[in-house]
DNA sequence: GCGACAG
DNA sequence: ATCTTGTCGC
C-alpha cells in the first residue's frame, strides 16, 4: 500500500541492525535550509494510539489551518504494529501506520509535524526526519519529553526558548508554548529550519502545551482506537 | 559496568 | 505508548 505521496517506499526491517542500516542510508537525504520556507497555510499533525497488551494501534493525520487552528481534514488508519519500540528506532514502529493515515487525506500535506524528534536524535535521524525524507515534505518534531542533548531552562514566558545541544552542535530548542508550563522540545526534521519550526509550534499552540495538529491527532487516534 | 532512553 | 477520576491549585 504505497501512499500516493510516498516518494521513498518503506519496508519494516527484520531487526535492529537492518533498521540502523536503513537509517544511515536515508539520513543522507536530509536537507536543512538556512533560509525560511514559504509560510504554510496548513500543517498536518501525526500521532498513534496503542491498545494495551496487544499490537493494535490507530494512527491519525490531522490537517490544521495555521491562521485559525481549525481542523480541515482528518485521516485515520487502524492496524497492527510490526516493530518493537526501541529508543532511537521509533520511526520503524510508527511509519507504516502513519503513511496509511496520510493516504486517507485528500489534500497532500504542506508541512508535517510529528510527536517526537527530528534531527535531535542519537544518529540525527528521528521520526520527523524519516517521514519528511520518505514523503519529501518539510517536517519537524515536537516532543513532550527530552531524549538527548542538554539545555538551559528557557525563560518562563510563552514564546521563550533555549537551545538543545550536544557539545557545539545545535539539535533543537526547548520551547515554552504556555507561560509557566514545562517546555516542548522542537527539532527540525527535513526541509525546514529551527526558526520556522519554532514559530509554527508557538503559533499552533495557544491554549495547550502541545500544538494543535499533534494534539488533535492524539485525541482522534485515541477515540478511533477505543471505538474499534 | 551502571543508568538513561522520543512514543 | 498504556492502566485511570476526581481533585487541588493558579
Amino acid at each position: 500500500m504505497t501512499g500516493k505521496w510516498t516518494v521513498v517506499p518503506h519496508r519494516t526491517p527484520a531487526d535492529v541492525a537492518e533498521a540502523e542500516q536503513i537509517q544511515a542510508r536515508l539520513r543522507e537525504r536530509v536537507v536543512l535550509p538556512a533560509e525560511p520556507i514559504e509560510p504554510p497555510v496548513t500543517v498536518t499533525g501525526l500521532d498513534i494510539s496503542y491498545a494495551v497488551g496487544s499490537e493494535r494501534a490507530v494512527a491519525a493525520a490531522v490537517t490544521i489551518e495555521v491562521s485559525s487552528r481549525d481542523i480541515l481534514e482528518v485521516g485515520t488508519a487502524a492496524g497492527v504494529v510490526s516493530f518493537p519500540y526501541v529508543p532511537g528506532l521509533l520511526a520503524f514502529r510508527e511509519i507504516p501506520l502513519l503513511l496509511a493515515a496520510l493516504d486517507r487525506l485528500d489534500r497532500p500535506p504542506e508541512v508535517l509535524v510529528c510527536d517526537g524528534f527530528g534531527i535531535a536524535h542519537p544518529r540525527r535521524f528521528g521520526l520527523a526526519s524519516h517521514l519528511g525524507v520518505l514523503l519529501d515534505r518539510p517536517s519537524f518534531g515536537v516532543a513532550k519529553n527530552e531524549f538527548i542533548g542538554t539545555y538551559a531552562e528557557p525563560g518562563t514566558r510563552r514564546g521563550e526558548w533555549s537551545e538543545l545541544r550536544e557539545g557545539d552542535e545545535v539539535l533543537g530548542r526547548a520551547v515554552r508554548t504556555r507561560t509557566g508550563v514545562k517546555p516542548v522540545y522542537v527539532s527540525a526534521g527535513h526541509r525546514i529550519g529551527l526558526a520556522d519550526a519554532t514559530g509554527l509550534t508557538v503559533r499552533l499552540s495557544t491554549r495547550f502545551r502541545v500544538p494543535e495538529p499533534t494534539r488533535q491527532a492524539d485525541i482522534i487516534s485515541r477515540r478511533v482506537l477505543r471505538e474499534s
